[in-house]
DNA sequence: TTATTTAGGTACCGATCGGTACTAAATGAA
DNA sequence: TTCATTTAGTACCGATCGGTACCTAAATAA
């Protein structure tokens, strides 16, 4: 998804727009949308403020790319469960995949759709709400699976996706809050252990 | 816990000192550390800058004072379900206390000591910092109470109290999460009951 | 009264916030 | 070269940030 396509005409730009978003989606995982300034993204971009305004709009459509370069990088575990044959193996790549990008060394620690903004003022509540969106689709997608599950017999008729879907998404978002305050990856993963291990519907299969 | 055993000896002061307090943990609660200007604090509390510099400090003090009170209102079902007589209600009483808390019609949804602060610039910070060690001392007490259950045999020794304790807290914060992105108490108790009836070692007695 | 002590309000501080003119520099097309 | 087009850097904008000096108001103690 990198943008090469236009003929330069004009000047060429000095940086490669792609790491500086990148860069930006750290800092903004690290610092939360309020709390990472523009001082901040164009130091950690390497570039300044003009450019910044010039390459992605501003501050805010600037964390709406970096939200999604987050969805399509960190967070594509996501999606990629959602394609495991079994409803046991989709919670289980969740919940693992939730341990792995929330404790990756190269990352800050948690999940920039959890920390990016829970909380904000008004400045920051178009973020929030962004955010909240975020979360809520990616339940409602795994919801969606599960039921597809029932459809197909892979889950009981009595299971329920949607409260199985929340359970699992809740979870992996405590996963997220205990990794940004300092849960090791190992400490993680045994509670993503546990939390499959002990439901019944989840470990059929494997 | 009020403040009312100094005999006054200068110029009364024209507010409830208590009552402001409470207000500006309601605005802490609801916008974050970072997110809740003086502007808006010392609105919500319906005083002056100057009279909560006089009474409190500075903002990170009343921050602190804040997280007190929270600590010992809305968050107190933490202690109260430490004293349970069993592992499985200490259990059952943090979550049902973690719906209840933060789908409390009357204040914002989610956790104050969750959503508070997970991500913040420089400034913020301490009040990071601060947050980061409250949900620890949390588990850390859950933990210690929960290895008190197996020293007791209300737990198999068999049981891992640092891994049940981590367990817990997860699906406590996790549900912060989702109450601060909108599900009502009705799904979040759903999703209590689920932790606890999928758990073996907790739901021996009740 | 007078002195003392504390609270409240105004007006302001330097710093930083997100955002923007304005100009110089670098390219392709003519 | 000349021109059009785009980028980069400087310097600045008004607004807001957290915090404070200063003065007045209101109470008690003498």
């Amino acid at each position: 998804m990198t943008t090469q396509d236009k003929p330069p005409i004009g000047r060429p730009r000095s940086f490669d727009a792609d790491e500086a978003l990148r860069r930006a989606m750290l800092v903004f995982w690290e610092q939360g949308y309020e709390g990472a300034s523009l001082a901040d993204l164009t130091g950690a971009m390497g570039i300044t403020k003009t450019s910044m305004y010039a390459a992605f709009g501003n501050k805010e459509q600037l964390f709406r790319k970096a939200l999604a370069l987050y969805d399509e990088g960190p967070a594509s575990y996501g999606p990629r469960a959602w394609a495991e044959p079994t409803a046991a193996k989709v919670a289980a790549a969740i919940l693992n995949g939730a341990v792995q990008a929330t404790t990756d060394p190269d990352c800050p620690p948690g999940c920039l759709g959890v920390q990016g903004s829970l909380a904000a003022g008004e400045l920051g509540l178009p973020a929030r709400e962004l955010l909240v969106e975020w979360r809520n689709a990616a339940r409602r997608a795994l919801e969606k699976r599960f039921q597809r599950a029932v459809d197909e017999h892979d889950l009981p008729p009595s299971a329920n996706p949607a409260r199985l879907a929340r359970y699992v998404m809740t979870v992996a978002f405590g996963i997220a809050v205990e990794a940004a305050s300092g849960a090791s990856r190992d400490e993680l993963q045994e509670v993503a252990d546990a939390a499959l291990s002990t439901w019944p519907e989840l470990q059929r299969p494997q």
